[in-house]
DNA sequence: TCTTGACTTAGAGCGCGCTCGAACCCCTAG
DNA sequence: CTAGGGGTTCGAGCGCGCTCTAAGTCAAGA
């Protein structure tokens, strides 16, 4: 499979896929002898899982240490383990946070939709004095 | 309170207050006789509700339009709701995906815990052929 | 009076994760 | 034979959200 049929099957870019070669998330691809990459429909897996550790947010610098290791083999599991649990745990705090934040805001949007009883906080006119007038920029000479 | 009082119980930096005025998340601050921002404690209500808007990954350029928004007062309100309830269906379609990659993460996780029985995808060598011997830098002449 | 430290501005720089451009190569269909 | 549509490399550029620097002002305490 060349390079733009993955990135079809990918869903990725050709770009983003050259790209994370060059960085170092997807392994080094054999060439044909027209030094196009030639790929093995496998690495859709790979892609697949770097796919979701995106989701969940991890920085591909911890992408890339989950991928060294993952290269040096079955001795490194505990290790990717922990990485994998590690990021789970960041992962579970921010969910929370999220879920947290997305009740305040749904309390929020039912206080528009009430035309009554409203939120007391965020809608009364901005709590500084009003923006100078427009134009005139700080005119204090330096 | 001057701009360091502020960012002390605000959480942001001095550095960050001082952007977000620039770019207009803050309405402008009134100076005092020696050009030094004075803010009025409600500021803090404000700046807590972008702090929301923010973990829920509203992007700057949203949160100006809301601000924007704000500042032309009442009559605004139902745009106002129409941005936080669509952007609150982003957030909660980030949330179910978040958690799917979660489950999909642990059952990972728990195929390291076990020494047995593991899943079969994701820690096979490589799928690709090994990565080129290391200096070997794509040595084709261009 | 002098020092310290918090403040001011304009503008440059940074880390992240891509994204694109230039200039070139190679294969295939018409 | 030629045109088109893939592919290649290196390196620059971009959008985001800050973050920092330089050079200066100002006010309070020793």
């Amino acid at each position: 499979m060349k390079i733009g049929e993955l990135a079809r099957q990918s869903g990725l870019s050709v770009h983003t896929i050259r790209y994370y070669e060059r960085i170092g998330l997807l392994p080094y691809a054999d060439r044909n002898r027209s030094s196009q990459r030639d790929y093995d429909a496998s690495i859709l897996v790979w892609i697949t899982f770097l796919g979701r550790l995106k989701t969940v947010g991890m920085p591909i610098r911890d992408m890339l240490r989950y991928a060294a290791l993952r290269e040096r083999g079955v001795e490194t599991e505990a290790e990717r383990r922990l990485l994998l649990q590690q990021h789970r745990e960041r992962v579970a705090l921010h969910l929370a946070e999220l879920q947290d934040c997305l009740l305040v805001l749904d309390t929020k949007i039912a206080g528009y939709a009430g035309s009554e009883p409203r939120m007391k906080d965020y809608d009364a006119p901005p709590p500084q004095r009003r923006r100078k007038p427009a134009g005139t920029r700080t005119a204090r000479p330096r």
